[in-house]
DNA sequence: TCTGTCGTTATTGTGTACAAAAAGGGCAGG
DNA sequence: CCTGCCCTTTTTGTACACAATAACGACAGA
């Protein structure tokens, strides 16, 4: 069985990424034990976790509050996943795929290249792109073969990203992106790249386009946002 | 004033980068509790902080124990922690060095050389020169101007590194060296190259130098456990 | 009216009792 | 003698009570 404990540290981690709670609130132990009808223990610990994770800020005394990312903390983030996405991708390149791997990573380009060649570019059409392009990210991430690196990147893509002024929570998960539809077609050719490159053996080629990739889309956000568009992310 | 629960997980922290408790060693609460004088609350909390940072393993209903980390697992951190600090080196190299920083950090190379290639070498000079080494790279680290950086590369070194049959842990703050002193040489070589590279704004030199550096270590740690050697860190 | 201090109140930190689950040992059966 | 089950024991998980600390507000003095 499941301790209550991971119970709540779970569902507080997914409210808060979803954006349950506005960036600065107050997470009383009490409340929070009351809504959930669990003794305060296991809501401690709970958020003790989650601020080791970094979603929360902390005080002595004072308690927990839902940690306020900047616009500044948000690129310097993007810059980090830039590079670990990059090794990955050169990782991934030198060890090279195997047989099933590198199937399925050509069926999940080739759809992506379908979705965004296609006619037909709605709602459903751009959710199944986000949906490949997590897929794509996580198999280059797989294939690297460096769990240490996976965890450190997938922390970099669970961070809560949010604006300044606009109250609104998105993380890179999420992947909802508001965008012209040039900017897809962009990054559906910078995957094209990185797949060629992946699948070419060629690290150093894998690595500079990924990199430059996932920078394209920080600096993306960081426009949108500095000009205070609605939030727009992309998770490229 | 400090919590206890906050003591205690320094305290632990401590004791577990510091060796004082062999991998796999299981932590009992009711035993820390005793010795640390304190009741099960605080101990419970620093236990799930640690389990959080990746210091221990941890199941449900049987405890903590210290986490055993493999050679590949170092290996694989060792890598990332390449990719990090390049990234560092670059950033401050574009950025550039405030006329405060550019001072401390020639004099810190300065000594470093005059360690290295000066008559005496025993101990205290070692010890020294690990601490300007720490100091170095913790310089280049600051001027990347990126927290979230820091805080990763930070994270990359302060995991327990042990080997598989020897049980000792040692980890990477500890700086303990115990090759020749050719090695000193060679790593104290690169930091002048990044030294220079840096100071001439010269980012992808410095980064390039600057993973291989890391690297270098990284390799020369394998080569050396994975012979059965006596424990040798480099914190180059 | 502003400001500083003091007391109240609400919230967090700690200790501890009890419940629940797993580990270990003993016993019976094969 | 070995194996499997059951009971005991130990350890962890949870709840709750109390202590300590910080936030808030009222009041008095300037």
């Amino acid at each position: 069985m499941v301790t209550r404990a991971e119970a709540v540290t779970r569902q507080l981690r997914e409210a808060i990424l979803g954006g349950q709670y506005e960036p600065g609130a107050r997470l009383s132990e009490m409340a929070l034990a009351d809504g959930m009808s669990v003794s305060r223990t296991p809501i401690r610990a709970a958020l003790s976790v989650l601020f080791t994770e970094g979603l929360l800020d902390y005080e002595p005394n004072c308690g927990y509050v839902v940690r306020r990312i900047t616009l500044d903390d948000a690129i310097h983030i993007y810059t980090v996943r830039a590079t670990l996405e990059g090794l990955a991708a050169r990782l991934a390149a030198e060890i090279g795929l195997a047989e099933a791997e590198r199937t399925r990573f050509e069926a999940v380009l080739a759809e992506m290249e379908r979705l965004v060649a296609g006619k037909a570019w709605k709602a459903e059409q751009m959710e199944r792109w986000g949906e490949l392009n997590i897929a794509f990210h996580g198999m280059i991430c797989a294939a690297a073969g460096n769990g240490y690196l996976a965890s450190s990147i997938l922390r970099t893509r669970t961070l809560p990203v949010l604006t300044e002024r606009g109250l609104k929570t998105f993380f890179a998960e999420r992947a909802v992106v508001w965008w012209d539809r040039a900017a897809y077609r962009r990054s559906q050719d910078d995957h094209l790249d990185i797949g060629e490159a992946i699948l070419a053996r060629q690290g150093t080629r894998a690595e500079t386009v990924m990199r430059e990739h996932i920078e394209r889309a920080g600096r993306l956000i960081h426009r949108k946002l500095a000009i205070g568009s609605e939030a727009a992310l992309a998770l490229p």
